[in-house]
DNA sequence: TTATCATTGTGTAAGATTAACACAATAAAA
DNA sequence: TTTTATTGTGTTAATCTTACACAATGATAA
């Protein structure tokens, strides 16, 4: 029981997670990047090599939920101070590891706690795509990035899970300048634009965007240029985030 | 194990509720009703009558999460067929009887499961204030509306749970018509702004308010006006859920 | 070296939506 | 019969959104 719950090996996480974890209870972390104008997820491949899953994981005993959370993503990407959005639990009865043909590594325990009917809080992160170390867990082989529109039939209803995680970005991101978060520091218009439109699916008119996430008045624009592009070299821009602070207060509208 | 778990006696429930429901997690329902003008939520008052909580209950192991809160729903209300709406999962570790000094009844096992702390689910719905039969559960002696700024201090974090909820309704207000369901069949436009006003906290323009409403096309007036007002008389509106279907289908936007 | 081309930066006008306000009609009470 | 507060129905001005035009730029091709 003193042993650091995060340094179980898989048997005795089958055997006796349940000694640390709360029972029935688990969080899936839908992680979002951007990378070469497409929207991606980090995935885990596991140790059969014939699944993929969301990366997971448990709540302590004594743990509040959204800091389980904020583990699960440090552990897959070494990243800490990401807000870590709650959107959906799912509760299907049958979210259920037996029920889906799913077996516990050979020798472990079959009557394991984990082979028990789940509950999932969800949970979605905004990354930068180039500061994340992908790291699997005990249980994987491989972590790894997946363009949204690629992403494989994944175990119990983790696609779903994805799919309510996606319509609840795009509803925040009307609410707030969200999609930031998934930028490097210096970026520009025209990649701020390509993100928008990858994660509302639809196409946006240039000078409009502009205008209007200028309007915010939450950007800076930096006396340099993104060289190397085959035309005209767009400004680079940073989020400001005083000028942001600022903005909220006069409750600005951050639709598009 | 064969006994209906909802016949089970408060004793029992402690004793062996187990059993039959998930340990761990709950369910709690902030019930929004309308009448003399005012938002109210619907609450128990426990038999030991110094505390007040939410609706709640738990979910039973084969049970999906959304049955169990329509279950909830009807036992409180006598209604069925009425939309929940999930709305956060709240985790705090601290959620847990013993540390708020909550004691179980006399005779029954102090370390029963529900002493332990639980995670619980918020669901939301909104119901038609005359319709409903405010029916207490077996912990409780009575329940009964309460105006939502009237609200008494509720255990554990019920409070904070109705907070998020109403947070979470203003939200889906400006995507939905949702207020309509808290209105009797035939309503009049004042009461329907004035509806409007109560959950929103804040005056709207009644000229202004009227041409949104009925510019959604999902609003037939009656031949009927209400009469024993001091005023002049207005009319009667029903919502069309015919029209309410085809507007979907363009994509409204229902913001006030 | 110069012309070409796709892209960026900035602007303007029409259309749609929202906000502010005016006045006649009406039902009950004075 | 008059008064009063409220309802029904506009109109106008202000704002926001949408559609589109054109010059500037940086690499590439001629």
């Amino acid at each position: 029981m003193t042993k650091d719950p995060y340094s179980l090996s898989p048997e005795e996480f089958y055997e006796r997670g349940d000694s640390y974890f709360l029972p029935h209870i688990s969080i899936d972390c839908v992680i979002f990047g951007f990378h070469d104008n497409q929207l991606k997820v980090l995935l885990l491949e596991w140790k059969d090599s014939l699944r993929w899953s969301l990366p997971g994981g448990f709540i302590l005993k004594d743990e509040d939920i959204d800091q389980a959370a904020t583990t699960i993503l440090l552990k897959r990407t070494g990243l800490e101070k990401i807000h870590l959005q709650q959107f959906h639990t799912f509760g299907d009865p049958n979210r259920d590891r037996k029920k889906h043909g799913i077996n516990p590594p050979k020798g472990s325990n079959p009557k394991s706690w984990l082979m028990d009917r789940f509950v999932t809080i969800g949970y979605w992160a905004l990354v930068e795509h180039s500061k994340v170390t992908p790291t699997p867990d005990s249980f994987s082989r491989s972590c790894s990035w997946r363009e949204i529109s690629e992403v494989p039939e994944l175990i119990l209803d983790h696609n779903l899970i994805i799919e309510k995680a996606l319509e609840s970005l795009r509803l925040q991101l009307n609410d707030f300048p969200v999609g930031f978060n998934l930028l490097p520091a210096k970026f520009t218009m025209p990649e701020l634009q390509s993100l928008y439109e990858t994660i509302l699916d639809e196409k946006l008119d240039r000078r409009n965007f502009q205008k209007k996430m200028l309007s915010l008045g939450i950007l800076t624009r930096l006396n340099e240029r993104k060289q190397g592009g085959a035309h005209k070299a767009p400004f680079f821009y940073k989020f400001d985030k005083k000028k942001y602070q600022r903005a909220l207060k006069q409750g600005l509208s951050f639709g598009i």
